[in-house]
DNA sequence: GCAAATATTTAGGGTAGCCTAAATATTAAT
DNA sequence: ATTAATATTTAGGCTACCCTAAATATTTGC
């Protein structure tokens, strides 16, 4: 069983091999400032993982997850949103407040909590940030669901979440004709309050507040 | 915030001081043995806790938890019983698979979270083991609750709790007139199957499988 | 009360992490 | 292309744990 230093690790340099590095390798740079340690340190680290197969590392060039690495590295990511959903539906915390926590929560080994956990919660597909949750396997979609808010006029795009399932946002959208996948796309943006007029199946048009864009998540359609 | 070894330790002084060593001073020969460790380790260890002031310690005779050490050794237990409560409860863990993850999540460190778990879980006060379940401030029933097969013919009790909520335990034990709280005594035991028939609140007669009285918990009066 | 058995501590050593400072590689700039 | 700036690694040292083996206390049995 890797160490929490060492997941904490991987887990980082998932995070930034996806970010600004996409699928390069990480400079141990980077990794330090992100981590907020030393760049020896980082180095050293380095060397660690590569012994164990975490990784592959190239002196003066950085890390990169092996295929072991980032089996973890997903498994980490996958415990860490599950818990976030579980502080913010279950237990009523905000979104601001779950990620410390998870953040210690996702170092819990057991494969059975996990998959016990993902059916209590309902397989959930998207954590409280509107991140993709990976599923058992690993898989997971490589883009961040984006609010409505950030839709641009014309795009069109499908509903795949929402942020805030405990509220009365919920029946407000079947109010309105919105469920997970309706198609829609934005037709204009009022002005003073910023409510949307959005249209939904390529042919009915309905108003949505700003406030309520904030909270659902789309993916544009390619 | 204490190290996971410490934790580990501290929790470890705590059940065998209330165990067998009980109010005194836990010899170093009975922690290395339950912690699986060597005795050498424990005595370095107990330095050390003497130093932070989880304990009190005279060389040759062994530690004794200080009221910072008892403080922190009740939290754990409290963190740990709730986790079960949780495991068992809500993600239907059996009794005993629920102890390992528990050991895990114990060392989760935020006062919110455990708060608001005891809250979603109804404040329990007792775990699926038949254990108390320390309050917010630390306050904890000395002994263990009995289940009902344990008591003798006899004696007077109350009932203080059931191991297993999960199950139609308790609507049959509402259909018979048994709540939380109920005085009860063994009026007698049916041979064969050995049921019990209880007296209930000082005048009722109802009769209660075996298998029914292994999940009830009790306090015998004093 | 003293030898033998047992309990405890100390000595010496190991690993995983972390650090700062010094040395070395790489990249960028003139 | 050489120097200057920057990135990376190595050297040397620290703490928290853990271990085995040796030394020292304590207890127990006659």
């Amino acid at each position: 069983m890797p160490s929490q230093s060492i997941e904490d690790y991987i887990k980082a340099i998932w995070t930034l091999s996806e970010g600004q590095h996409d699928g390069h390798a990480v400079p141990t740079n980077a990794l330090a400032s992100h981590l907020m340690t030393s760049q020896a340190s980082v180095s050293e680290m380095y060397k660690r993982l590569a012994e164990k197969d975490f990784i592959d590392y190239v002196p003066y060039q950085g890390g990169l997850l092996s295929s072991k690495g980032r089996q973890l590295a997903v498994s980490l990511i996958r415990k860490h949103r599950l818990w976030e959903v579980f502080l913010h539906e279950k237990l009523g915390f905000g979104w601001e407040e779950v990620h410390d926590i998870a953040e210690q929560l996702e170092h819990i080994n057991s494969q059975e909590l996990t998959e016990r956990l993902d059916a209590f919660l309902d397989h959930p597909s998207i954590d409280p940030h509107g991140d993709y949750i990976p599923d058992a396997e690993g898989n997971i979609p490589k883009q961040r669901a984006k609010p409505l808010v950030d839709l641009t006029i014309g795009t069109y795009a499908q509903v795949v979440g929402v942020l805030d399932s405990n509220s009365k946002l919920l029946s407000l959208l079947s109010q309105k004709g919105i469920a997970l996948g309706t198609p829609l796309c934005i037709q204009s943006i009022l002005p003073f309050d910023d409510s949307r007029v959005l249209t939904l199946n390529e042919d009915q048009s309905v108003e949505l507040s700003y406030k309520a864009c904030e909270l659902i998540l789309i993916q544009e359609n390619r």
